[in-house]
DNA sequence: AAGTTAGTCAACCGCGATCTA
DNA sequence: ATAGATCGCGGTTGACTAACT
C-alpha cells in the first residue's frame, strides 16, 4: 500500500506559475511567513497548488536574493570541487553559494559544467574511434552505462584531472597502487571471478582501495567559506552518511598514493588550479602528444571494458 | 520555410528523514 | 513506541527555444 498523496491531485493546478500566483504567494509569505506548514498554505491563500509546489516556487524563485544564471568562475570552481568530493549533494553545495538554489546548481551542472569537464575527453575518444559516419551510434556504444553513475563519473573526472596534472599517471602504473588489505584482496578475487577483462580487476583494485579509505573516515579538509548557511561541509559529510552506498562513494582525494597525493591541502590546491584552467579554457589549446593522448584514452576505456555498475560494487562490500 | 535535434530550465515525483500527537 | 503528516532532497520530465539540416 502506497503513501497517501500530500494533496488532492485532481483539484491542483500544475505547470508554470502565473504572475498572479507568484504575487499571492510572495505577498503572503513576506507578511506571515510559511507558518511552518507548506501543505496547508495554499488553501489559506486560495491557491490551487500543491504545498510542495508552493515551497519549491518560493525557495527556487520567489524568495529574496536569489541569483539566476551567470555563474562566476569562482562558483564554477566551487561546484566542481565539491561535486568531485561529495557527489550530487546539491543542497550542501548550494549552501556554500549564497543566492544559489540546489535546483539551479543541479541544472547548471547537468547541462553545462559536466560537459565542460568531460567534453574534452569524450571528444578525444570520438575522434579516435575514427571516421565513422554514424557518430551518434558510436557515442551510445562507447558509454553504455557509465555516465549516469555518480560515483564512477566522479572517479572519471578525478582521473581526468590527474591525467592533466601528471601525464604519467599512476593509473597506468600498478607499482604505484596502494597495497591491499586481506579484505580488499578477497573482493578483488570475487571481482575476478565475475569478469575476465584484464583491466577490470586492476581498476577495481584502485576503486575499492579508494572507497575503503573513504569508509575508514579519511576526509578532505575543507576550509569553511564565509557563509550564513550554518552547515559546514564536514558536518554534512558526517550527518549525511546514512547508507553503505554513500560510504562507498569515492572521495576523490583519498586513498591516493602519498607520492602523488602529498597532503590534502596541496592536492586540493592543485585540483583547484587544474579546475580553474579547464573551466577558463586556459589549456584549451594544450596539445597532448598522441602517445599520451592514447594512454589517457585507454585509462577511460577501462570503464567501458569493465562494464561495471555501482550495484555490483555495493553487493560486494555490503 | 519547415522539420528535426539539442540545450536549457522550471517543475514534478517519489522516497527517506524528521516531526508530532 | 508508533503511525501519520510533513519536509527536504535528488532524479527525472516536459515545455520551450535555438541551432541545425
Amino acid at each position: 500500500m502506497g503513501r497517501a498523496p500530500c494533496c488532492d491531485k485532481a483539484n491542483v493546478k500544475k505547470g508554470p506559475w502565473s504572475p498572479e500566483e507568484d504575487a499571492k504567494l510572495k505577498a503572503y509569505i513576506e507578511q506571515n511567513g510559511t507558518g511552518g506548514n507548506w501543505i496547508a498554505l495554499p488553501q489559506k491563500i486560495g491557491l490551487k497548488r500543491c504545498g510542495k509546489s508552493c515551497r519549491l516556487r518560493w525557495l527556487n524563485y520567489l524568495r529574496p536574493n536569489i541569483k539566476h544564471g551567470g555563474f562566476s568562475e569562482e562558483e564554477d570552481n566551487i561546484i566542481c570541487s565539491l561535486y568531485i568530493s561529495i557527489g550530487s549533494r546539491w543542497s550542501i553545495i548550494a549552501a556554500q553559494l549564497p543566492g544559489r538554489t540546489d535546483n539551479d546548481i543541479k541544472n547548471y551542472w547537468n547541462t553545462r559544467l559536466k560537459k565542460k569537464l568531460l567534453g574534452r575527453r569524450k571528444q578525444s575518444n570520438l575522434n579516435r574511434l575514427g571516421d565513422s559516419k554514424d557518430m551518434k551510434g558510436v557515442e551510445e556504444n562507447a558509454y553504455p552505462n557509465a555516465l549516469s553513475n555518480s560515483a564512477l563519473e566522479r572517479l572519471q573526472l578525478h582521473m581526468q584531472l590527474q591525467s592533466l596534472q601528471n601525464p604519467f599517471s599512476f593509473y597506468s602504473n600498478p607499482a604505484l597502487w596502494p597495497k591491499l588489505l586481506p579484505l580488499q584482496e578477497k573482493m578483488i578475487q570475487n571481482l575476478k571471478s565475475m569478469n575476465d577483462s584484464p583491466n577490470y580487476p586492476a581498476m577495481i583494485q584502485h576503486v575499492l582501495s579508494n572507497s575503503l579509505c573513504a569508509a575508514q573516515g579519511q576526509k578532505v579538509d575543507f576550509h569553511e567559506p564565509a557563509s550564513s548557511a550554518g552547515n559546514t561541509i564536514q558536518e554534512n559529510h558526517v550527518k549525511g552518511s546514512n547508507s553503505n552506498v554513500e560510504e562507498l562513494e569515492i572521495k576523490s582525494l583519498n586513498g591516493m598514493p602519498s607520492a602523488i597525493r602529498g597532503d590534502g591541502t596541496e592536492q586540493l590546491s592543485a585540483l583547484q588550479a587544474e579546475l580553474d584552467d579547464i573551466l577558463n579554457n586556459r589549456n584549451a589549446g594544450y596539445y597532448f602528444p598522441q602517445q599520451e593522448e592514447d594512454q589517457m584514452a585507454e585509462q577511460f576505456d577501462c570503464f567501458k571494458e569493465m562494464n561495471v555498475s555501482k550495484d555490483s560494487l555495493d553487493k560486494l562490500v555490503v
